[in-house]
RNA sequence: GGAGAGGUGGCUGAGCGGUCGAAAGCGGCACCCUGCUAAGGUGUUACUCUGGUUAACAGGGUCGAGGGUUCGAAUCCCUCCCUCUCCGCCA
């Protein structure tokens, strides 16, 4: 959410950076509305002063006649108050986050900025398979069985495949809390107020499963981001250290409008597990916040031995409350591509600003900026390893930083 | 599912028709003091909206949310949401 002075006072800006996103918001629009808002509050407040005074002693019976015109006009002004406030909030709400000066500009993922390339991608001298035909072959995938039960886009883990899981798991889980994240098992299921918190409504709102719609109106979660940063709504916390957290969760998406997109194997589906790290600080140390994020990404990346690029996420493929983001996108031998593996927002005060969480700043209590990234994305780092490290019997090698978690260091028949 | 109790500032908690945006304590902030530490003293400290120079200041609103009664509601009534306790059921 923006905060509207801030689009009353930077009118162009705020049509400038919508256009940026793709999105149109009838921002003259919005501050007629604010204009007419605010002639009316003062009218209203000037009735209720006068209404004031007498209330303060006991009012004589001509007074009170009086006083009683005076509430009816002002409950009637109200109700149309109320209404020119819920529009502008309706569109208020559906403006995005502002660009970070650093954001490229651009109307969608091929003008994404690559901002570095790291490792080697591996050398075959045969010719690499896709992740589902090396599982198909090992027994680790049941996909056909996945969408006979659940539907298109679900399937069956198993085997190895589970185990390195659990491995990977296992790995980021240390490697988060030695980085000072406290691990959280949040709710998979949350009230709208969570989701519009976050962002994810109403701009998404069709990405997310309404779960049991006529008898709980609960939601399933896409990303833990979601009930991780609502954790502290309507809280004033203290931010002389960053507040860190990390959950593993599982995700559901519905993939609504990706028809025929990464149809093959494990890429894109319903359902995933996923770490995910959140951070809570103060506005000036976001940035650095975010750089820090990302390192982790990098780091386990790296330790992976998993070839990957570092993507400045443009405007027009940012998503709704990120002010900037950056992907990982790790080598897929088989797409001869880089392909988005994990992904870190910063927020800044958007998802702050709706759900009311702010910091105490010396007397002052001011709004702070929450940021998320993916620790591990089990599915697409499987799909990473499986690849990367298949051999030419059809075998998949263990990373070697993953190896102390399991009782074998190649997955074959 | 049945029966109760309750939701007040960052927190605990008093208030139960006007003098209440709200006692007190804790916490926060500023300053002072003590050789260090532990502690102590003084002051200050809700949020939000509108106008205004992101000021001073003026005014409005907010005691879970929404509605109602009243000249006037934290306080009375209704609806909803949430929390807690007991019973039942399940794990």
């Amino acid at each position: 959410m923006l905060d509207i002075k801030f689009v009353k006072k930077n009118k162009d800006l705020v049509i400038q950076n919508n256009q940026s996103r793709g999105v149109k918001v009838d921002v003259d629009e919005l501050l007629n509305l604010f204009k007419e808002v605010s002639e009316r509050i003062q009218n209203i407040a000037g009735r209720r002063t006068e209404r004031n005074k007498h209330s303060k002693t006991k009012p004589s019976p001509e007074i009170r006649e009086k006083m009683k015109l005076i509430g009816d006009y002002i409950q009637e002004e109200e109700k149309e108050l109320k209404k020119i406030q819920n529009e502008i909030y309706a569109l208020l709400a559906q403006l995005p986050n502002l660009n970070s000066t650093t954001t490229p500009i651009g109307s969608s993922e091929k003008d994404n900025q690559v901002e570095k390339t790291v490792g080697q991608k591996p050398q075959f001298d045969f010719q690499p398979l896709p992740h589902e035909e090396l599982a198909q072959k090992l027994d680790l995938i049941d996909i056909d069985k996945g969408s006979e039960i659940s539907g298109a886009r679900f399937w069956y883990l198993k085997n190895q495949l589970v185990e390195l899981q659990w491995a990977l798991l296992n790995y980021v889980f240390g490697k988060l809390l030695k980085a000072g994240f406290q691990p959280v098992v949040p709710p998979n299921l949350v009230k709208t107020k969570a989701m519009f918190g976050t962002g994810f409504f109403p701009a998404e709102k069709n990405e997310i499963y309404h779960v049991n719609s006529d008898k709980d109106d609960l939601y399933l979660i896409g990303t833990s981001e979601v009930p991780l940063v609502s954790y502290h709504a309507d809280e004033v916390l203290n931010l002389k250290i960053p507040i860190k957290y990390f959950a593993l969760s599982t995700c559901y998406r519905r993939e609504a409008g990706s028809y025929g997109k990464d149809n093959k194997g494990i890429f894109r589906g319903h359902q995933f597990d996923k770490i995910e790290m959140v951070v809570f600080c103060q506005p000036q140390e976001s940035e650095k916040n975010h750089q820090e994020i990302l390192a982790i990404e990098e780091e386990i990346w790296s330790e992976l031995k998993i070839p990957y690029q570092v993507v400045n996420i443009c405007s027009g493929d940012i998503g709704f409350q990120a002010a900037k983001k950056y992907d990982l996108e790790a080598w897929l031998p088989s797409q001869n591509k880089y392909r988005e593996v994990t992904s870190c927002s910063n927020t800044t005060d958007f998802q702050s600003r709706r759900l009311n969480i702010k910091y105490q700043a010396g007397q002052k209590k001011e709004l702070c900026h929450t940021l998320n990234g993916t620790g591990i994305a089990i599915g697409r780092a499987l799909i990473a390893i499986m690849e990367n490290y298949q051999t030419k019997e059809g075998s998949i090698k263990v990373p070697k930083v993953l190896q102390s978690y399991l009782s074998f260091k190649e997955i074959k028949k």
